[in-house]
DNA sequence: TGTACATCAGTGAACGCGCGTTCACTGATGTAC
DNA sequence: TGTACATCAGTGAACGCGCGTTCACTGATGTAC
């Protein structure tokens, strides 16, 4: 009852890895049941035994993007509780990540306007837990240096937005182009985070 | 001579047309040969008179959807120039050509991952052009106003980075909303500005 | 432990369908005189 | 202006192919006694 059981969900991890793959190539709504299951190593027919649908299969791989995306950003939080460069660390950590998970990530991003209203409206959700959960961050990080911001929300939204768009460009880069990118993102947090400052005077 | 050749300029822009909105719809590289044909009124044989095949199609399309974005941009910046409120009327220009322009600001937005990287390479080309440009606004109308500029490039990334990410939440959202996002956009903009400030101490 | 039966993930063949592409064709437009 | 021929955008039929889906099946794993 427990090798059978394995065995299944062992297929199943193939048939979401292989759309993962294929979906980072040409885009997951571009993609057919019968390559789907020839890239997982099984016929066409025994997809059925796991999903209804590609579509079904498309929730999944949501999920795991979703999953994946939250473990991105929990590492690049995880980092900014350093004090010290934090917006240095939590960035490389971020850049590191993306291109490391390449795959995931373009999904991401590909998926954020194609496909189905479900898979945006989840991705989006997830991206907006993160923006809140980074504005409370920011807003303990700078009372703790007595700098209070005046809307850690918007300057939260518009970090994220720097580091995914600009981010999104080193997966075609080389090794040496992606670090003058990181600099640059690193610059322009920094430059966020000052126009977030409330004026003093 | 004249006439054929201004029926089958029209046929080719219908072509182009229906590729644009199917596009927007789900992406280009999921259309068929056959449906684009059927949307532009035409046989599938006939898509040969007009193109080699889908992708040279989608060249022309890219570069439809480059000058629709250059356009956007030349808009956004005109309103720039006017002194006062330069940055609110240039979001609130580029928030309502995005809106009427949807099927094209989603394509833009598409195929940034999915598709060749031709398409890739002349989108960010295209953008990379108008941060230039934008950069250059930036530094002239901050120097008119005594405050210099850090560094305006960097400024110029963020800010477009911010307008396209957020921005691009506009098109599923009802007329309302929307209004509350472009103010989002402007106040974030201007968290960008007041932060690339050079400081005077 | 051994046997007899049940379960079920995966197989392989078959189906009808839309695909990209080719071909000979049609008939309106263009050209030459 | 009229006539005879050339051009060529678009047609409709045909092709082979990969697609999603169904079906009866196989054989390894699981269960009951």
């Amino acid at each position: 009852m427990v090798v059978r059981k394995e065995e299944k969900q062992k297929t199943s991890r193939n048939l979401v890895a292989a759309a993962l793959k294929l979906s980072a190539e040409k885009g997951f709504s571009s993609l057919s049941l019968r390559e789907v299951s020839k890239e997982a190593g099984i016929t066409p027919a025994a997809f059925y035994r796991h999903f209804h649908d590609m579509e079904e299969l498309g929730l999944v791989l949501i999920d795991e993007v979703g999953l994946g995306l939250r473990q991105l950003l929990r590492e690049s939080r995880r980092s900014f509780d350093k004090k010290g460069s934090a917006v240095r660390s939590s960035v490389e950590t971020f850049i590191q990540y993306i291109t490391d998970n390449a795959n995931l990530f373009r999904v991401l991003q590909g998926e954020r306007q194609g496909s189905s209203s479900a898979f945006r409206k989840a991705l989006f959700a997830e991206l907006g837990r993160f923006i809140e959960d980074l504005a409370e961050d920011l807003e303990q990080g700078a009372a703790k240096l007595n700098q209070p911001l005046e809307d850690a929300a918007l300057a939260a939204e518009a970090i994220v937005a720097v580091a995914f768009t600009v981010g999104g460009e080193a997966l075609d880069l080389p090794k040496q182009r992606r670090v003058e990118l990181t600099e640059r993102i690193i610059k322009e947090i920094k430059m966020i985070l000052r126009g977030s400052l409330t004026t003093k005077d």
